[in-house]
DNA sequence: TATATTTGTGAGTGATTACTCACTAATATG
DNA sequence: CATATTAGTGAGTAATCACTCACAAATATA
């Protein structure tokens, strides 16, 4: 990957998680990285082609982030740290969130590749901890960490610490 | 509100719901409700004003809907209800939360009016119930019924009744 | 060194965008 | 009925959109 291959895909994903993809013109993407606009479509064949790569190289970030978590052999450090994931996002991996989270209202384009090995630690967890119906208990801690990132994305949350507290201390990890 | 005014904001809704404000030119709007374009312009200024009218409208109409639950005298009562309340989602709401939801990431327009009587009435519930920090509970309802209105306005789940029936065991309520 | 391949440019393309405006049709008011 | 106000039209506008293409510069390969 070439320098300014590398600097259209993170000035893309920048400003795709700013102002959206749709709102966000391939002409503005080169002229924010300092290229030309021809150059986008040379590497990328068309504007779709660019969103894929820069989702490609998310995921993959992303999965090596949350890897050891699911190794856990506790089933309730699985659960505690699953929990706790989008508290702890870092500034790194903001903006490819922040772009994932915002497309999943306008295209069909979410991969679920991306949430599926969570799930999967989640219903081992539960199962380990006897719990009546796993697969509901798991879809219930994804549905709460999505409503946690949401918040945590639009940088929402001020009493971030209380509120990972009583969530804990309802699931008991 | 003539007919037609009425017809473009109804068909306006509908397309901003489906396929996003910014992707939903003011052209397929007019085609769509059968009008000219022009008229959108003289009832509404812009494409802006569009969006305001059918979120007022929306809005008004949302209040509407859960106020009875919000004056609920038992807090078990008022926790359990805001729980349900985007399982409980009709199709005539349907499309305005959608919006809503999608517009968060793409503007700031997100109006807290709607939801500030909801926490309101969560912090006041977990007052009663001497809950340690009532607030810090409230937000993570919030946190937690926000995760659930995205699932179910992306028509993921599935198995809605058990996951609810593991949530509200876990508030007790 | 000669030549093939890749990287990069920037002016151009037709289509589409939000919006305007001169105009007519319908309705309200005196 | 006369006239003023409002509702509605549709062709037009400049700006912007994603994308192309002929060409040049840089780099790889032989």
């Amino acid at each position: 990957m070439t320098e300014k291959q590398e600097k259209i895909l993170n000035t893309a994903l920048k400003l795709f998680a700013e102002n959206g993809y749709d709102s966000t013109s391939t002409s503005k993407v080169a002229k924010t990285a300092g290229v030309s606009e021809g150059l986008i479509f040379r590497h990328y064949t068309n504007k779709e082609g660019l969103l894929s790569a820069i989702m490609e190289q998310g995921k993959q970030s992303a999965l090596s982030m949350y890897k050891y978590i699911l190794e856990q052999q506790d089933p309730k450090s699985v659960i505690r740290g699953i929990i706790k994931l989008p508290f702890t996002l870092s500034e790194e991996h903001y903006n490819f969130w922040k772009l994932l989270y915002a497309l999943k209202w306008q295209a069909d384009v979410y991969d679920h590749s991306i949430s599926a090995p969570v799930k999967e630690a989640l219903i081992n967890a539960f199962t380990k901890l006897n719990a009546e119906d796993p697969d509901a208990e798991a879809e219930g801690v994804l549905l709460l960490i999505d409503g946690i990132a949401t918040s945590v994305l639009l940088r929402k949350p001020e009493n971030k610490q209380a509120i990972l507290q009583t969530i804990l201390k309802k699931y008991n990890v």
